[in-house]
DNA sequence: CGCTACTTTGATATTTTTCAATCTTGGTGG
DNA sequence: CCACCAAGATTGAAAAATATCAAAGTAGCG
């Protein structure tokens, strides 16, 4: 087994995609793909080191790639007319980005940090989903599990209260951390207030202000801008919780 | 081809899937399923006409089948622990719903009107597509549409202006008429407003003044209660694009 | 060390939620 | 056929929260 474009460094290599089955015949934990079908998958893609704040593709444009994220963190978002902005994601490594709608995305995505990608041409995947049922079904089961999560996101939407919302979003990545993470406690937080802000569709002051409540009533104390620690977690997952 | 279970009324055989590929290759408005495949979907499924109402089945109870809505509305919902309800998703004909996770549905669904429902065990699923790639790349496609669905659901919650929210809810309703119809004006209302304001995250009360003051604006007019009528659907799109 | 971008804090305005009461409508039974 | 009932829907007034506008404070980076 050959290592395409030289040995890619930790965490670098494809990902097992993040998901768990919608059939309950897949245990949690366990990779959708064998090594031998990552290794498939490999064939197919072009691997891409990109630096931050790189603009992946437009809002609109024509689709040709799907992504898959490897190493660093993607935003993916829609700008509306009046100035403001929506993230519809953050997208880490394992996830899966760039389903078109009609042949063009419908969000644009920006690297939030350097990032290393896995590219693969849409055609060439439709006409490896007609041969390949598990390889397409690991998608399905992918696709479905972002599915999931965006009508849970829309259930923290229906908040109000901004704290609440702020916690939701702190125990959400909290359980993106990988379990080979030294602190379950340390909140690692790529992405700019601004960032959260728009996720969470609340103005920067809101934000800011749900943070500087969640760090008054120690459920949480935030370390420079990109470190979250929470100090309550009984408390805190009792605030995303709860509504 | 022989038609089980008696003939079913127009509208009430296996539809179409409701979606748009994500791969740019499948023309919108053309079915994913060529009439052979959907012959062999029959052949799995198990035909269930149920009254309004009824509880298709509660949040997190073990998951053995996947429902294919032919005729009628479902909601999807979710009751939280301050007694709020959000209901994630009305399903109309043509949508799927009881993708689950790890072998347990997500959210509780119950019938808004009488409905017909295709039943398709999960496992005989899951067995399925190991066989039959174009049936899954269906289904593949369909989760896709939902997910794109979710993620405008998202930026819609994220507005502020209830009358606002409202209109993107009506413009939403509208594109899910049948080309068959009589007037696109008329947007036949299922739910009850209770279920509207559970769907935008807004009080009741919200919900009924934000409807009025659509009237007042002149954009649309509720004929009864399971009626909208659309006066100026220039502004009304204005409004729900804004933002 | 200083610039620039990002973030926090303060005060006011806008909007929604909440609580309470009233009004409609559809169905039922006398 | 009509009156009544109950669920659903609307309206009003006060309370709570976020948005907005404005200004000051921090931190990272060259």
């Amino acid at each position: 087994v050959s290592k395409r474009a030289g040995s890619p460094g930790a965490g670098e290599r494809l990902p097992a995609i993040r998901a768990t089955g919608f059939l309950g015949t897949v245990t949690p934990g366990v990779p959708l793909l064998t090594s031998a079908k990552r290794e498939e998958l490999l064939q197919l893609a072009t691997r891409l080191r990109l630096p931050a704040r790189m603009v992946l593709y437009e809002e609109q444009s024509p689709a040709r790639w799907l992504f898959i994220n490897a190493h660093g963190a993607v935003k993916s978002f829609r700008d509306l007319p009046s100035g403001k902005r929506r993230v519809a994601a953050f997208l880490f490594p394992g996830d899966i980005f760039g389903l078109a709608e009609n042949g063009h995305y419908v969000n644009a995505t920006q690297s939030i940090t350097p990032v290393t990608l896995y590219r693969i041409p849409l055609d060439t995947l439709a006409e490896v989903f007609r041969h390949d049922p598990e390889l397409q079904f690991a998608f399905l089961c992918k696709v479905t599990h972002e599915l999931r999560e965006a009508q849970r996101r829309t259930i923290t939407l229906g908040r109000r209260d901004a704290a609440g919302r702020l916690a939701m979003f702190l125990m959400m990545l909290r359980g993106h951390l990988r379990v080979t993470d030294d602190d379950p406690n340390e909140i690692p937080l790529v992405m700019s207030r601004s960032d959260i802000a728009d996720f969470l569709a609340l103005s920067l002051e809101a934000m800011s202000r749900a943070s500087a409540e969640l760090e008054r009533r120690g459920l949480v104390r935030f370390e420079g801008r990109h470190l979250a620690r929470v100090l309550d977690l009984r408390r805190l997952e009792k605030l995303a919780a709860a509504v």
